[in-house]
DNA sequence: ATTCAATATGAGGACTCCCTCATGTTTCTT
DNA sequence: AAGAAACATGAGGGAGTCCTCATATTGAAT
């Protein structure tokens, strides 16, 4: 394993480079998985060498990283608005607003769910895995107070495994039957949430 | 890509060994994934050579559907005492069968989940991905005859991704909290059906 | 204009993986 | 017992991967 430390952009040229490789690279991910995504083709679709990659990523772990980070600021920015009205949106709004924030985010970042599922390099960062799962949490709780950290928890990985669930049915789909899946789970969380938040 | 037939044992040292590698084979990919399952790691764990493991295999993707194949009888031997009454089971019931025998299966085959995820290899034998699919709409259809193929299809979609979505849950946490895991699961499923098979 | 840090390049080292094949051993048949 | 067929072996070919490093180029500061 290496264990360089890599360069920090210093010009705008380097931030560029950067910025341009981490699309690449998710590009790439999206289209065959974190496995099989190759540091090469990485480099090549940022019009970039396999040299200038690696001026500022030591290696492929630290770019799934630069990449989750990236996904998981920009899922903070959208459940940062509800968390504060969350008590006031009925148990539909609230499946509403998860499956139109999720399925807005898997279309616009495809890569976020094969890096999310990738089970490589969590254990450099278990924190990152979490994220979501307390952001939904966040949502049951401000809704009804009397759950407990623990059910809230419980609560929000299963919808979590829920969003997860559509999502392969979602993409292999056809675009006109993704109403009807999208129908369909949100139906499955509604029934849930519906026992678990009842007042 | 590689072409050439394989031999076919024909003594019962060469039976014994297919079912040895086979053994191995699904050994590791419950460990390591299917991609990061390598062949010579397969054949030592079956105490064979790589030679000999080539001798039945023509390559990885073999080794696959042949362990695909197998499960997926083991699953039909499964569901098939099921079928003819399951126009008498209640929801519940229906619902507590569905997970004991996927929990059972989990834990007695564990290279089941990781084989069924692996993307590759499915254009070879797309009907092994729907085999489980079509026993959970004979099991809906039994009980609601007047249910579409296409809607029990899809109730079933969602059913198998449920089921899908609980495993990493319940293979990752320890055993005292399994149960409660379950529990969650099949109020989740629970719910969804009593919406979707209601009278 | 000069200098030096920042950035870029890509050939190739080190490794791993899948799979072949020439050769050796065991089992069956007669 | 002998010959043939089935089975076993493992070194190594070929391909692909991650990543390094010596060298070259660009940009900024003086």
């Amino acid at each position: 394993m290496s264990k360089a430390k890599r360069r920090v952009p210093q010009q705008d040229r380097g931030e560029r480079r950067v910025a341009e490789v981490l699309e690449a690279a998710a590009a790439v991910i999206a289209e065959v998985g974190y496995e099989t995504a190759t540091m090469t083709e990485m480099a090549e679709r940022a019009g970039a060498s396999i040299g200038a990659l690696y001026q500022y990523f030591p290696n492929k772990e630290a770019i799934v990283r630069a990449l989750r980070q990236q996904f998981g600021d920009e899922m903070e920015a959208r459940w940062a608005p509800l968390a504060n009205q969350g008590a006031t949106l009925t148990i539909k709004q609230l499946v509403d607003r998860i499956f139109d924030v999720m399925i807005d985010f898997m279309e616009n970042r495809p890569a976020y769910v094969p890096l999310m599922n990738a089970p490589k390099n969590y254990k450099r960062d278990p924190a990152a895995r979490n994220r979501l799962r307390e952001h939904f949490a966040a949502l049951f709780r401000a809704k009804r107070p009397e759950l407990t950290q623990e059910a809230a928890f419980r609560i929000a990985n299963v919808t979590v495994q829920v969003v997860k669930g559509m999502s392969p049915l979602y993409a292999d789909a056809r675009p006109a039957e993704r109403e009807q899946i999208v129908r369909e789970f949100k139906l499955l969380l509604t029934s849930y949430l519906s026992s678990r938040l009842r007042a």
